[in-house]
DNA sequence: CGCGTGCTTGAAATACATCAACGATAGTGG
DNA sequence: CCACTATCGTTGATGTATTTCAAGCACGCG
């Protein structure tokens, strides 16, 4: 069965394509679902399909070789991932794993050439995501390099909120579940860090915690943290 | 007068581009000199042109809101930079200063798309460029959120040697004037514990400072360092 | 020769990790 | 439906790697 282009039409991956060009994508596109805490691909692994997410949340985590785990990022609805061919490699470099259920379509490597041919807006738009990516990872050393810890799970908690914030009645929570390990592993310290200044921040009335929940109930104090700017009376 | 491409032969940039192409290429380029602790552009400036090193070093930096400084990469003559106009952005992210003195070609982004489509080998090089930088890139994430100071000093310099490494008589060194200041921004911590630990090294046997230079004698014990494997007797 | 820039090295301070123990939550299976 | 268990979270106490503060030194350029 065809897939509707109506999926696709909209996305930024696809900004300036025309109906023809969309089909074009589909018609060579196979859809799946990947249950919760499943692998869509593992680091290392032969890079045999590209990827994108039609709905869900999907975590990129690196292994180190002494078997540190780092959260490279969290690949939101819409989004393209790994896209390994389109910078000439042939391994992925990373793991991603299914935050929740979800529904990805995927590519042969095999039709990457042709697509690029084919769907030129397509091909620049991808371009454009990793150039994104290289960015944002820069921008990631850089605070990793000169802030401290509660600035950084204070910036990353704000960039999660924003990226994938839902809205409720208190304020905005993360849309998927995340553990505190997860953060730690997103900012580079420890789940205990988290958890006390998590803590802290309850307490003071910005944040509420649960079980792999994080709801934001003052984003204004918590840029304030972001960037280091409260009164010492504060804490 | 014409640029010769034998200037540019052979380089990895221009990987199965035949003369045809070469001169395609470029026709279009201007060289310059520039010449040390000079800039080649500056962070935010709007991005006129993509470059390439014909010889020299070009250390890029990235400097926070805050003012904090770090040195995202440095630039080995045959390679592109400042190429921000291939991910679709407008501004560089970075600025790019000469650390010795240096010859670059530039070409105006307005040639960009004809270049695109007339030498496809050059394109699908410069994708791979960035792609390898957003994996170089990742990795360091990596290093900084999982490994120590000692750890990371030393994988550095290894990385720096590697690249850029010039044999003499004792050992490999730096081929471009470094700082202390230089490797603490490149690793994420302050010149005085890289001063320290370069110290301890040279006591160890294993590296040779001086100003602005560093002279690796012993790579393989520097490895062991950077595994964190040597025995404690060795400190 | 003097001055700026880079380098070294001690001593004190601290942010954060580590160690350790316990408490809470949610899914599973009887 | 409730007990069981795995996973996740909290929080105190202790330890330490690294920064910060401070001072002096050395190289090389003009």
């Amino acid at each position: 069965m065809a897939l509707d282009k109506t999926l696709i039409a909209g996305l930024p991956a696809f900004a300036g394509c025309d109906d023809d060009a969309l089909d074009a994508v589909l018609v060579q596109a196979r859809s799946s679902h990947v249950a919760k805490d499943t692998e869509v691909f593992a680091q290392d692994g032969e890079a045999k399909f590209f990827f994108l997410l039609l709905s869900g949340h999907i975590r990129v985590v690196r292994t180190s070789p002494e078997g540190d785990q780092v959260i490279a990022r969290y690949i939101n609805a819409g989004e393209l991932f790994g896209i390994a061919i389109t910078m000439g490699r042939s391994t992925y470099p990373a793991s991603a794993i299914a935050a929740v259920d979800c529904v990805v379509l995927s590519w042969p490597n095999s039709v990457w050439p042709d697509l690029q041919s084919r769907v030129p807006a397509f091909e620049a738009n991808t371009y454009k995501t990793i150039g994104n990516r290289l960015q944002e990872t820069q921008a990631r050393v850089v605070e990793i390099s000169t802030q401290q810890v509660e600035q950084r799970i204070a910036h990353t908690l704000l960039r999660l909120v924003k990226q994938s914030g839902r809205k409720t009645a208190d304020g905005i929570e993360i849309a998927f579940p995340i553990t505190r390990q997860d953060i730690a592993e997103m900012t580079g310290t420890t789940l205990h860090t988290v958890s006390r200044l998590l803590s802290a921040w309850e307490d003071q009335g910005i944040v509420r915690g649960g079980r792999q929940k994080v709801l934001v109930t003052d984003a204004h104090a918590l840029m304030l943290v972001a960037e280091n700017r409260r009164k010492n009376s504060d804490r």
